[in-house]
DNA sequence: GACTGGCACTCGCTACAGTCGAGTGCCAGG
DNA sequence: CCTGGCACTCGACTGTAGCGAGTGCCAGTC
């Protein structure tokens, strides 16, 4: 197990090389690029130990050495130290992120500006509802049985739904309803809201119990049990860079399970408050990802955690140059929000 | 030019045959598997002068005919028939349709079944808001000076947009100015908008002035110049079917092209009413798509159109059932908005 | 005059053998 | 413990040959 200080130099060379290449690195190559200091022998006796404890492999018998998911796990969490970001990729982020008109404009701008960084594929979660409480609840009327119901977050979403009612609704009662679900439920996180929406029901005067009880049924519908996450993709095309040699040869599986909300959702969603989840290869529970690794991290107003971000590309990838444009693009997210 | 019918005959079925097994096609095996009546040698000479003038092509030497774009033009105009649907496929629609709840679901359900109908990219334009009329302004006061103004069209988009005022506001005169954007917006296509907007700005009372014209500015921003459309893309996956043969070898540039939502827009989005249009290959005028066809029709509540939709292949496709189900799903989806 | 069978020809594809060279593992010596 | 040297492996590349699908053309037939 005995990993010296110079089999790990040799890891980290291997690794940017072979990033930097996307070749396999024999040992003659990595003493002429790097200042290990020893010779070409020296440094086969090195990566034979490190391919015996699963590090790096070689393709075939006559070929260099390439790095295992393993190698990059090792290298990602004790070999590499983010990058910091040059003052021009800060100012680009900001100029790009700044202008935003709404939450929309804000996701999109952010997905692409990280696709365009990373060159990698960017997904975004929109703040998540679960997450949010409510500002404002909107009834607006399109005919005597039909509301828009209007649902205005504090994190800047706006979901809407069509309502069917039983019967026909006065206008009168519908500012009535209108004015009781505001006072009960503004400001609380919908994840909290159920109970409440039950009391809504209950305590609602008799004539409008139906209307209330066809709403707060859609209400639940919609926003808490249908979960309703949103995303925004961009940077596929990033994908076919490294011509086929990445994802083993064919792109089928990514781009399937980049059509699945579910699994984008389980890759970026489940971030932990100031972390940056790293998953390389193996370590990803989607199939179709197998060959991918994911950046991913939270991001919010403030410290609170209202959604995830991320990118996608090939085990292959600049970890400690991706890991710091994530985090600064999450960083500047939180910001434009907490502006709002 | 002289092409007679049996000419014609070859031509359809060098489209059929290499359109089903994606090897180019030689007479042998033409006069095998169709009733043509001749033997091979007359077919070669039918395939010399298809090839003079320029319906068809050979990869190289000794191998079979290919179609060109041309060729396939020739076949989408005079020699394919549209095949009607099954009615499991009607079923299928119907059912994948139904049960829809809003205009995002809808959007959603939609583009997703036609990428998985055709087994193509399926591109799916939301109602556009310059072809929608108002059916409803709403101002949410979100603090005194910041409102969210939300529109509802009657194609049952909606809109949201954050207002920052210029001076505080209070709730009363928050209703007045909903009041007469309503009074004079409501029923209006949003096309014809600005000189409408103009009058409301000039008619409103003094003290809402200010208010009223940061509003219309927002308005006609929003809605009119930057002609918020909006688009759904499903099936990237399908373009890595036929094994990089179609799109000669490279994704690249369709990935890229798929990215752009004006390039989609404008592949789409001109539809006539009633028309489906198919593009194929050289004649599509965006470069990236050089190597790609596209099926695209209008949809909308009944003779109208608010939006296009369709899909894109290798121009390699199944025209006659490309354009069917194209055309079914959009008059589905028409019926479903109707009902609205 | 249109179609057909026959035939020579082209040329991509595959298989195979041979060479080259990058890279390794191992060993003896410093 | 490191190093230079050496034998070995094996993929990549090259050149050759044979195969076969498919063609174009032509003379003959209905």
């Amino acid at each position: 197990m005995g990993l010296d200080d110079r089999k790990l130099a040799v890891l980290r060379a291997i690794v940017e090389d072979y990033v930097a290449t996307q070749e396999p690195v024999g040992s003659r190559a990595l003493v002429e690029r790097h200042q290990l200091g020893v010779s070409p022998a020296t440094v086969r006796n090195d990566m034979a130990v490190l391919e015996e404890e699963g590090y790096i492999r070689q393709p075939h018998t006559s070929a260099g050495r390439v790095p295992t998911d393993r190698g990059y796990r090792l290298f990602v969490d004790r070999l590499s130290r983010v990058k910091p970001l040059s003052p021009a990729e800060r100012r680009a982020i900001e100029r790009f992120l700044m202008g935003a008109v709404d939450l929309d404009d804000v996701v999109h701008r952010t997905v692409r500006l990280l696709a365009q960084l990373t060159r990698q594929v960017a997904v975004v979660q929109y703040p998540s509802l679960a997450r949010s409480s409510v500002r404002h609840l909107e009834l607006v009327p399109i005919s005597t049985t039909r509301l828009m119901l209007v649902m205005i977050a504090d994190t800047g979403r706006v979901e809407q739904r069509l309502v069917e009612l039983p019967a026909p609704v006065p206008a009168d009662d519908v500012t009535d309803l209108r004015r009781l679900m505001n006072e009960k439920l503004v400001g609380t996180r919908l994840s909290e809201t159920p109970p409440l929406v039950q009391v809504l029901v209950d305590e609602a005067p008799t004539q409008l119990r139906p209307a209330m009880t066809t709403l707060s049924t859609v209400l639940l519908e919609t926003l808490v049990e249908r979960h309703e996450e949103r995303l925004a993709l961009a940077g596929t095309a990033n994908l076919t860079r490294g011509g086929l040699l990445d994802f083993q040869g064919s792109l089928r599986p990514i781009l399937e399970a980049l059509e699945e909300e579910v699994v984008l959702l389980k890759l970026i969603g489940e971030a932990e408050p100031s972390t940056t989840r790293v998953l390389i290869g193996d370590e990803n529970e989607v199939d179709n990802l197998r060959a991918a690794s994911v950046v991913s991290t939270g991001y919010g107003p403030g410290a609170t955690i209202v959604g995830g971000l991320g990118v996608l590309g090939p085990t292959r990838m600049d970890y400690p140059g991706t890991i710091a444009t994530v985090r600064a693009v999450a960083r500047y997210v939180g910001e434009l929000l907490a502006q709002n």
